[in-house]
DNA sequence: GATTATTATTTCGGTATCAAAATATGTCAA
DNA sequence: TTGACATATTTTGATACCGAAATAATAATC
């Protein structure tokens, strides 16, 4: 009796390539263990995929007894991929080879009320930037702010772009670059780019927090990223708080996100509060806050401390739903190092019942600002397949 | 070149029963286009299926034109289930024939204070009970209240009756039965019980939200249970709610549970409010509360709209988490109709924004007080598979 | 009543995968 | 040096599934 099989086989190569993405390297025998198959099926798809150039075989491994495996591994020069993260602030742009190392990246900054036309001008002229004209260019992904449509590959609605409205970025980028496009929400580029480089490699239920202007979240459950019913989930931007002791009950992302948190310091500030915050263009930056932080300024850190009190419930929330194994935070506030993580996790461990619950590791992310443009460039590398036969 | 296959030989068969308990006949052809099968290999399948005595062929269909289809469907002979819901209160155990139609059902109270041994005696008799001695019994499953390892089968802590701590139920019944034995989480159990029987039949993604004397919910995402990382998705009891205006967080199950609301009422009417309420063994039953209801009282219906209110504000966050279609309400207190429901249902709509979220369906569960039984029931019926090749 | 159209089911040859056996390639110990 | 062992890979034969063609069973049409 055949054991369970996968499916065909431009999915058993396309499992191949991916389980090849996260161990780098392996031998024939290993990877049948692993994706479950049997070790001449594999050696069948490795062969072809060989001749077709997207896999090499490396060296022996050493090994204490029997036959050594022959070590096979992603072929970089296959070909490359780019990736856009893009936000009201910066376009972030990366070029990866095929083994998904990175070959050039680019940021370039967004002069606040730019349109929307525009904006894609600076994405394409970010993409022929960061492009290596000596690889063939196998797809983009492009991780995009607020709303958008994956299948039609349309950008719905951004509140902070201009005319940033049913924007048909996959088809416009597909005509120019002739390649498959792909997007996606940027935080949830994010979760993905967590999946691929980062903590979320070997976990298989966690959520990825982003905390920029906006607040957004991006679930990966059962290793797959979850988009809801209506591509919504994790859209916890507008999440209901009751603040202890106030009347209303006011959004998330009022009271919470970066651009909240610097509003209520320049308010502070404005008002003469005691603190050694500085304004800059009448507001506090955030290179301002951190500096501050780093001086352990008590208004400023008092600041963060209920904003990280409220992150965390927030994060208890999550967790009794969907009891994941680690919440990864995401964004500048990450830079604020224990101001704001430790009363996050005092408050987390505070109303998380040890009974019913098990407390989710917290962390920040370590990827850097390169986070949502490697997601977005993994977003295509996950949609390549070997061979699309032209039948 | 193949298409996709689904997996091995007992994997398509039980497939095909699936699809059958849902919808209770088809054509081959037609199972073959919704399991994404050729026909004739169906038709291999669906042969061995009656061969084995597990499908019948029914009468033919009349059709439009064409050769009409052959019929097939679930043999109810084949065998039956047994199914038990637990709780501090009651036992709930059913009988199902193999086509999953109720064979008998029985109820049976629990004593307060009654100790964890003679519980399990209880449900050894229920069972005994229901049980249909003219047919083979092919599986039981347990809804069990708490916390549960659902792969040793061990009951590991329930509050509510004494000395619930670490039962090894499976093993216990299975030694006595032998038969397969599987057990869940209770409000886990309802939450299959909607996916086979009831609003859930279609919907890929669902929360079956139980208020009793805890507040648990079952999380169906993609059409499957999720039970997150520890087994723990899903258990909100413990859900910090800041109430406006109020100075300390509470947890759910304190504010909006049957128990926090009867309470609240039991010292609304020791204090003298004005009610048509009224003690029995002074305390507010149920029953006294739905008679309440019925008749407008004010002070009772204040309290439930206040719940209500509380757990909209609480699906509000699921949405936005998870994007569902549906939240299925469970419990005694969906006898309350539109006391509880619309005040949760308008302030559903309050909170949730129409930019980021879809907003989801609110409604009763219609199963009735077996819906527990019945979805323990198919949780051994899920796992039943069409032959275990000995070997 | 015969023919055509239409849909369901079965037959049949091809192929992807499996399991098991055979082969390859190393280490280690006598 | 040689044989014993261990592990990786390939070969080989069996089989589950597919797609296409053949066949079956009905209604509609002439």
């Amino acid at each position: 009796m055949p054991a369970s099989r996968i499916s065909s086989r431009y999915d058993i190569e396309a499992s191949v390539m991916q389980k090849l993405r996260l161990v780098k390297s392996t031998s024939r025998v290993e990877l049948a263990r692993q994706l479950s198959i049997a070790p001449s099926t594999v050696g069948i798809h490795v062969d072809r995929l060989v001749e077709l150039g997207f896999l090499r075989q490396g060296l022996r491994k050493e090994s204490a007894s029997g036959r050594p495996a022959t070590l096979v591994e992603l072929n970089p020069e296959a070909g490359q991929f780019i990736g856009i993260d893009l936000d009201s602030r910066e376009v972030h742009g990366v070029s990866v080879d095929f083994a998904q190392r990175v070959l050039r990246d680019r940021t370039v900054p967004v002069r606040s009320n730019e349109s929307a036309s525009n904006v894609l001008k600076m994405i394409e002229s970010v993409i022929d930037d960061v492009r290596d004209q000596s690889r063939e260019l196998l797809g983009i992904g492009i991780g995009v702010p607020g709303t958008v449509d994956i299948k039609q590959g349309i950008g719905i609605h951004y509140q902070f772009i201009r005319g940033w409205k049913n924007i048909p970025l996959a088809k416009r980028l597909q005509d120019r670059y002739l390649v498959p496009v792909h997007i996606e929400n940027n935080i949830r580029a994010m979760a993905l780019a967590e999946r691929w480089f980062g903590q979320g490699k070997e976990i298989a239920n966690y959520i990825c927090l982003g905390i920029r202007s906006g607040i957004g979240s991006g679930v990966i459950l059962n290793g797959e990223l979850f988009r809801g019913s209506h591509h919504f989930a994790g859209e916890i931007g507008s999440w209901p708080c009751a603040i202890a002791g106030e009347e209303k009950i006011a959004s998330l992302e009022r009271v919470a996100s970066l651009s909240a948190i610097l509003h209520k310091m320049t308010e502070g500030v404005r008002a003469g509060k005691s603190t050694s915050l500085c304004l800059f263009r009448g507001r506090v930056t955030v290179d301002a806050m951190l500096e501050a932080v780093s001086q352990n300024d008590k208004f400023c850190c008092d600041i963060l401390e209920s904003a990280g009190k409220l992150i965390g419930q927030v994060i208890v929330q999550m967790a009794l739903m969907l009891d994941p194994q680690k919440i990864i935070l995401a964004g500048p506030i990450t830079k604020t190092g224990d101001a704001f993580l430790s009363p996050l996790r005092k408050n987390l461990t505070n109303l998380l019942p040890a009974m019913h619950a098990k407390e989710p590791e917290v962390s920040y992310s370590e990827l850097g600002e390169l986070v949502g443009a490697l997601g977005a460039a993994a977003l295509s590398v996950h949609a390549w397949q070997p061979l699309k036969k032209t039948e």
